[in-house]
DNA sequence: ACCCAGGTGGCCC
DNA sequence: GGGCCACATGGG
């Protein structure tokens, strides 16, 4: 927690996840897998201005049609297919996005990670940004920070997520402003943009390495 | 001409 | 369990 009062008086709200409705994130969270978020925002706003952002449209289309959409977001082959699926799987298997999230949030957790296409971080987006579920997001950025500042949080992703959720208040709003305060430190650390003195990270920047 | 981005799955050892 | 690799576009 004192890292995350850190980060909030430096960076503040984040208003993350910007998206209309927890149908979008899901798009959202596939588009945007290692993929910077503008080009993901780009493939999005194709569908919506084609008025296909439609869980019933994005099932039934053509794959072609879909892959011409979201190409900006790369890897458009296999998020078509993915995205396709995963439309048709919610819709035959729950019926809507909303009774989804009326599963078991556990059970939920494991059904989405079965599926192909969502791993551990697209699974807890989904969960936490969609499903207003406290599920912890561990991306890239959040194991090199805390590392950095000498934290040990765990070596795979369920260490890390257990981590964090046995560590600051099981509250969703939390969850969601400390994964976004995360991300924005590391691209102030990784574009050089101006550090804020009260950071909790203040080594030199890290330009990339992976793995730190 | 690189390097990277709000990852994942497959294959190898 | 980790260490590589393919997947693909757009920006710096």
């Amino acid at each position: 927690m004192e890292v995350y009062d850190k980060l909030f008086s430096c960076y503040g709200k984040r208003h993350w996840w910007p998206a209309d409705t927890p149908f979008e994130v899901l798009i959202g969270a596939i588009l945007t897998q290692n993929t910077n978020w503008k080009n993901a925002e780009k493939a999005i706003d194709n569908l919506k201005k084609t008025k296909n952002l439609n869980i019933e449209k994005i099932a039934k289309m053509e794959e072609k049609e879909l892959e011409n959409m979201i190409k900006p977001s790369g890897f458009y082959r296999q998020k078509a297919e993915r995205l396709q699926n995963f439309c048709n799987f919610i819709l035959e298997d729950f019926g809507s996005v909303e009774k989804m999230f009326r599963t078991n949030p556990k059970k939920l957790r494991s059904i989405l990670l079965d599926f192909r296409g969502i791993g551990p971080e697209t699974a807890d987006s989904i969960l936490l940004y969609a499903g207003e579920l406290p599920f912890f997001v561990i991306d890239a950025y959040t194991k090199r920070i805390f590392r950095r500042i000498g934290y040990d949080i765990g070596n795979n992703y369920e260490e890390m997520r257990t981590f964090f959720e046995n560590n600051i208040p099981k509250d969703v709003e939390l969850y969601k402003e400390y994964h976004a305060l995360i991300v924005e430190l590391a691209k102030v650390f990784c574009r050089k943009k101006p550090l804020c003195g009260k950071c909790p990270v203040k080594n030199n920047c890290n330009t990339g390495k992976k793995n730190n």
